[in-house]
RNA sequence: GCACCGGUGGCGAAGUGGCUAACGCGCUGGUCUGCAAAACCAGUAUUCGCGGGUUCAAUUCCCGCCCGGUGCUCCA
């Protein structure tokens, strides 16, 4: 029996396992309901562009989602589009608009983002403001068991002495702190420094709703908790994030929602690991902090900036370097280089004479099945990619032998297809994006940023390299070495690589 | 300061109480090519931050130290 659309037997496809940072231990991870894995993850404040550490972790949320379904696994994915917050609502106030058309421009940006990285969207995409009828009922909730308390301001908090599971996720012990010792200015007769806002009353001038609970906007938890429920109900397969969510953010949604509910909220947490950069924290005073949108005006390329991002597994501190996204660069390169050789070169059936064994079937179903195991054991893909390298490095010596058949090419193009439904960076789309983002910046008045030869790369359009090459090509067959050449340099200069085979000539933007 | 995570070749990294320490990139040499490119082959860590300890055996377990990161406060 055949599971899902891996090509390989149900045998052969270990149950997945992923650590739960609830737990601290590596666990299976299967839908609870039996019918689909319901999960839940954190989405962006919509006030800026997204940067590469959000999108290590919308990328890992991304492989784990992709790499369910190819197993059979529904997904019913909930993910929150922030758009109201402290910094939102003082940056539209300083440009003088309304908050929603301040956050239209950045959501915007971010899907566009996910779509340059290839990242599936989740099935239920809930902004925030949309969803404070489902605030207060949730805090109507915790009001009547006198879990959620009024201060003389009006705003409402969260009573963290009446949940003694409190810093269970995060493994904190908070019995011995003293409340007096932190002194907000900014709170109003919290009744402990711990407990955290639910609902907060407007400071003049504020954008505000008006509600049963008085007039203000939510907190940031209560949201999550919110619209979690909402689509996923009381009780959840798995909640994922950032790790410097862990505290207070998850924390405190497990704290409202559990007290809400009096059921376990999400039985499984995923959190992903921050990146270095150049072996440094990211941070704009390091001056190391990077849009995806500054990447691609440098002329890297979105296939690339994925599998950087996501070949090294995501508890560990990546370190983010242009070198390592030259490299991957490469790699990308080379596993395109490779489907396009197995699967346009007219190979030789196999006869009685050039023997009986099918080694490169085997080595392809091999990779299959080492790719799926690595996976499925904590999501390591940094072995998942080994697997199928392996596989490109055999197939190719092979081929090279004359010891690849017409035969074996199914089996070999299904292993990469099999890889590309989790990494998905096979399919070309970077000059796509990358022309995209050169719209985008001309847009915006940013052009100036763009390097100079990612411009030059895209200037000549397909027919003219085309006829270049015709050109060349002549040349060649007149052994006008020199005319040949100083075409295929010309071209080089713009980013245009030739390559010679007996197939012809392949040509690719670099 | 307290808590947690990590430190493996030139770079990014996987992994394990004991087989030749994956994989990608880079570099060197070779095959192929008019020359390149692509592809392949060979080489490239006697060694896994440092110092102790446990063990027949440690990179893998324990202790200490150093370094990096995260949380304790908004942060992916």
């Amino acid at each position: 029996m055949l599971s899902g659309e891996t090509g390989l037997a149900q045998g052969e496809l270990p149950t997945p396992r992923l650590y739960n940072t609830l737990t601290g231990r590596v666990e299976g991870l299967v839908p609870s309901d039996g019918k689909a894995l319901r999960m839940y993850a954190c989405g962006p404040t919509v006030y800026d562009y997204g940067h590469i550490g959000n999108f290590r972790t919308f990328l890992q949320v991304d492989v784990l989602r992709r790499f369910l379904r190819l197993r059979g696994t529904q997904v019913r994915h909930v993910m929150n589009v922030t758009d109201v917050d402290d910094k939102i609502i003082r940056n539209a106030s300083a440009a003088g608009i309304p908050i929603a058309d301040y956050t239209r421009k950045y959501e915007q940006a971010f899907f566009e983002d996910l779509d340059a990285l290839q990242v599936e969207h989740p099935e239920i995409v809930a902004r925030a403001t949309e969803h404070i009828p489902e605030m207060i009922a949730l805090i109507q909730r915790l009001a009547t068991q006198d879990i959620a308390y009024r201060t003389e301001d009006g705003s409402w908090y969260f009573r963290i002495a009446r949940f003694p599971e409190y810093g269970k996720l995060s493994k904190k012990d908070f019995e011995g702190i003293n409340d007096g010792a932190r002194i907000d200015l900014d709170e109003y007769e919290k009744d402990s420094a711990r407990d955290f806002a639910l609902w907060k009353a407007p400071r003049p001038g504020e954008h505000r709703w008006e509600t049963e609970l008085g007039p203000g906007r939510p907190g940031w938890h209560i949201e999550c908790s919110a619209m979690a429920m909402q689509y996923l109900g009381d009780s959840f397969d798995l909640h994922a994030g950032g790790e410097d969510l862990m505290f207070p953010h998850h924390e405190n949604e497990i704290a409202q929602s559990e007290s809400a509910s009096h059921r376990i909220f999400a039985r499984h947490w995923f959190h992903v690991r921050f990146l270095l950069v150049e072996n440094r924290k990211m941070s704009k005073s390091e001056g190391n902090f990077y849009t995806l949108r500054d990447l691609l005006l440098r002329g890297y390329k979105p296939s690339a900036i994925r599998m950087l991002l996501i070949s090294v597994p995501y508890r560990q501190q990546l370190n983010f370097t242009f070198e390592g996204l030259a490299a991957e660069t490469v790699a990308v390169e080379r596993l395109r280089t490779f489907r396009d050789r197995i699967a346009t070169t007219n190979w030789p059936e196999r006869s009685a004479a050039n023997g009986a064994g099918s080694e490169v079937t085997a080595a392809a179903r091999e990779a299959k099945a080492g790719f799926m195991a690595a996976l499925a054991d904590d999501l390591n893909t940094a072995e998942a990619r080994a697997a199928i390298f392996e596989m490109v490095r055999f197939v190719n010596a092979r081929a090279d032998a004359g010891q690849f058949f017409a035969s074996d090419k199914a089996e070999v193009l299904d292993a990469l297809d099999l890889f590309d439904r989790v990494f998905a960076v096979l399919d070309d789309h970077d000059e796509q994006w990358t022309r995209f983002t050169l719209e985008w910046a001309e847009r915006e008045g940013r052009l100036d940023q763009a390097a100079p030869e990612v411009r030059a790369r895209l200037e000549l359009s397909n027919e003219q390299i085309q006829a270049l090459i015709e050109e060349r090509n002549q040349a060649k067959r007149a052994r006008n070495f020199a005319r040949a050449d100083q075409i295929r340099n010309d071209l080089a200069a713009k980013g245009i690589a030739l390559e010679d085979s007996k197939d012809g000539v392949r040509w690719k933007r670099k």
